[in-house]
DNA sequence: TTTTCAAATATTGTCGACAATATTTGAAAT
DNA sequence: ATTTCAAATATTGTCGACAATATTTGAAAA
């Protein structure tokens, strides 16, 4: 069910989950320089292997590199997360598409039943914003992995994902989409059901602009403080 | 112009473009072994940098890494260029949708100017196939700028555009393509200059379903010799 | 001949030291 | 006080050596 299954051979493995995990959280603040030395020693081992998880997560667009000047915390601006929700939408849209036309009728039942403990979740009020982002993650990859493509599954499930979860936890969220969410999930569910890949690509497409929209909303007010 | 400018910095930045070149043009087999001694000697290099070249070219998906076991060039089997083919058409397509309101109306009629070159190019048969790939990429490429959205241009230029190359170099072309995928072109930029974003996108799309529909019975009927 | 398994070999993973480059510091000049 | 610039410091880039792990080899048993 976890989209980022933790298994770690060896010790750059280690220092990449660790490092994105802090950047993720923001315990490491966004433009922060990440002195190689003061990492390693931290994490209890070289430099080689912390500079071999520096590479990886300059590939994951965690972190931007600068040859002879260091590695430092990416940092979303309004522009990048805009530009983050475009390429959302756009795979987002197309594992929705392939989904509706690969997964199982098993599997599309699975998903109605994960949107009613959903919206019992909501109902009882049960820690909301949890649940809400929790349930909205696993809703995405369950569709994920009806997409039956390994190289979305990958994009999606890894980079884009933590870049999500970047941006989820330095904006507000805005209580009042709980609702309006789950009726766009269960849209897509039904779409999915009646296997028209069309309207579920369209409906998934919608969902992720509404999520842009509210975010961006949110930035632009607290920017008025 | 290019979409890859050769900027070198590192040993492990030179590295890996010299692999990912070698890994590009097939001067390394899909699936060979990956020794680091051997690259690191050949390269005139120490491991260190070799090591970090692998862990990006991992993070492009040239290379697949297992711990403890070394790496391999990655293996382009039918489904994975599928699945390739899959989200380039999502990517591709937003990005039209993009540039159809962001591109300024010079790029849109250097647009169309680079194509009458390239028609010109396709009745001389200058190197013909040479002159549709080339013709193609610039084609994609200046579309891609328009769409003004740095992470696309990312994906789509770097990682997604080595892997198309990888793809492009071990399939034949069919030369009987070269004309509609022109007049597809041509299509995509009436739709630019009408603004249609919605129209642009089925375009791209559609355009390049046909490029994979093409490789893909190429692939199939070369299996049944 | 085929299979098994341990020794031998090869390869990857890691570390510490040094070189190359960038950044900071602080004294001298304006 | 501010600016300039060179020395001092800090940080990144690279290499070679050793440890840990995987792979191969080849002798012994079935």
């Amino acid at each position: 069910m976890y989209p980022t299954p933790p298994k770690e051979g060896t010790l750059a493995d280690v220092a990449s989950h660790r490092l994105a995990h802090s950047i993720v959280t923001g315990e490491l603040a966004q433009g922060q320089k990440l002195n190689e030395t003061e990492l390693a020693e931290r994490f209890g081992m070289g430099r080689g292997p912390l500079r071999e998880a520096l590479r990886h997560l300059e590939g994951m667009r965690l972190v931007k590199r600068v040859p002879n000047a260091g590695a430092r915390v990416v940092v979303l601006d309004q522009k990048t997360m805009s530009d983050l929700y475009e390429v959302r939408e756009a795979l987002e849209g197309m594992a929705c598409r392939l989904a509706a036309s690969r997964m199982t009728e098993q599997e599309i039942a699975q998903l109605s039943t994960l949107l009613d403990r959903h919206e019992q979740e909501i109902e009882q009020q049960n820690g909301m914003v949890y649940a809400q982002s929790e349930g909205d993650r696993d809703f995405h990859y369950q569709i994920l992995q009806g997409s039956r493509n390994a190289m979305l599954m990958d994009i999606l499930g890894g980079e884009q994902y933590q870049l999500l979860r970047m941006c989820r936890n330095r904006t507000s969220h805005n209580a009042l989409r709980t609702r309006p969410a789950l009726q766009q999930h269960r849209q897509i569910v039904a779409a999915l059901s009646q296997r028209d890949g069309e309207l579920a690509e369209i409906l998934m497409r919608r969902h992720i602009q509404g999520a842009w929209q509210s975010i961006s909303e949110m930035i632009d007010n607290e920017e008025k403080t």
